[in-house]
Order: C-alpha cells, then structure tokens, then sequence
DNA sequence: ATAATAATTGCGAAATAAATAAACTACGAA
DNA sequence: TTCGTAGTTTATTTATTTCGCAATTATTAT
C-alpha cells in the first residue's frame, strides 16, 4: 500500500467515524441492529422531525453504513454491514470498563 | 439499564466517535499501535507542529484513548484500552470490503 | 389530474471543531 | 538561577456540523 492510499484510507476511516460521532445516529444504528426499518417507524421511536431524521440516515447512506429498500411509499433502512454493529459493541465494552474504572472522571472528561 | 443511562450511554459513544473522527488523530493511533511513543516522537513521524499535535492528543487523553507517563522531559503516550485498536481494524476491513464492491462510488460520497 | 402520505432537499442560524501563532509550564543541566 | 528542550494552553480565525423550517419529489389512491 503507497503513501496516498494510506492517506486516503485514513481520510475515509475518518469519515466513517464521522459518521457515527452523533447520539441520535448511535440510536438509529440501534434501532435498525433489530433488523430494517421504515424512515416513519424510526421517526415514532426516536421522536424526531422528520427532516432531521432524513438528514442523519443521509449521512449514514452516503458512507454506505446503511442501505436502502423502497416498498411503495416506505422506505426501509438496513444496516449495510453487520461489522459496523461489531464494532460498536467493541467502543461500548470499551466504554463499561471505563464506567468500572471510575464514572466520575469520565463525566467530568466529557465537558 | 434505565432510560437516562442510556442516553448517556449513547452520548458517550458519540465523544468516543468523535475522538476518531479526525485523520491526524488516527494516525497518531496507528503509530502508537506500535508501542508507546515520546510526543517528540510522534511530531517528527507526523511532521505536525507541536502545538496541534498536543491538541490533538489532548483530545485523545480526555476520552481515555490513550495513557500518558512522564520520564524527564520527555512524556510518553500509548493506547489506553487494545479494544480501541480492534475497533479500528474492523472498521478498516469494513473500508477494503467497499473499495473491493466499487471504489469510484466511494470516493463520490465522500464529497 | 388532484390529493394524501412518506421521504428528501435546500437554506440560514447557532453551535462545535480545527489550525495557527504566541505565551506559558515542567523538568533537567550547567 | 538561568538556560534549553519537551510539552501544554490560550486566543483567534476559519471550517464543519446540526437543527428547524419551507419547499420539493415520489408513490399510491380517488
């Protein structure tokens, strides 16, 4: 692998993360771990507007995290590949060692 | 797990996200990978000026990506939890996975 | 064709993140 | 105690994200 493509590869990782760096995509990730979903059932679970919901899935389209089926006049959301909930899981067991070490400190991190 | 620590739960995962949502960033990660390393060491392999690169790893520090030791001048940083490195190579083959399916649409929505 | 529902898009405002340079702190040696 | 090296912090500017609202598109039913 040359230099660029390890600069690129580093760019797109970053945009994946991206991609994930926000609560309510976190959420809709976890909604659709249960399997796919129409945009209007996630807009009733997340309680939404639905513009913004549009918004967040767009992103998460555009990096390929999900994909899409069109049914009538739904729309269904899927996660594209199983590996970005694997390592989800992975930042969350990060995340409970790091309760269990001490909450207080990554409380007052977080500001 | 009751509704509130949920939603802190997903908030944190965000500022976990976030910490990796940043090419220098990920790359200082894959150069620790190799072991620990002096914040002189990282600024010659970067080619970044201190400053930001301090910046950068303040950002790291705070979300417990990485661990810090002080011996004399020099301050040594490593990856806090091997987890986060797992993490970053699933994502990494979730990447070459796309490359693989079709690059040109990739690097389209990376716009 | 028109209406109704589901979903996306465009745009402006507010909040956040990133890069730079300058100032500052910590440690060790002379 | 002051000088040099390693590293961090602060202030400022610029770029990016996020959200709400209005307008628009796509599909189906009347």
């Amino acid at each position: 692998m040359n230099k660029n493509m390890e600069e690129e590869m580093f760019q797109m990782h970053a945009e994946v993360c991206k991609s994930m760096a926000n609560p309510t995509r976190l959420k809709i990730m976890n909604l659709l771990r249960e399997g796919e979903k129409s945009v209007e059932e996630l807009r009733k679970r997340l309680e939404l507007p639905k513009a913004n919901l549009s918004q967040h899935l767009s992103i998460l389209r555009q990096r390929r995290i999900v994909s899409t089926r069109r049914a009538g006049l739904n729309i269904y959301y899927k996660v594209a590949n199983p590996k970005m909930i694997k390592a989800c899981d992975i930042l969350r067991e990060v995340l409970l060692e790091q309760l269990q070490e001490g909450e207080e400190l990554v409380r007052s991190a977080a500001k």
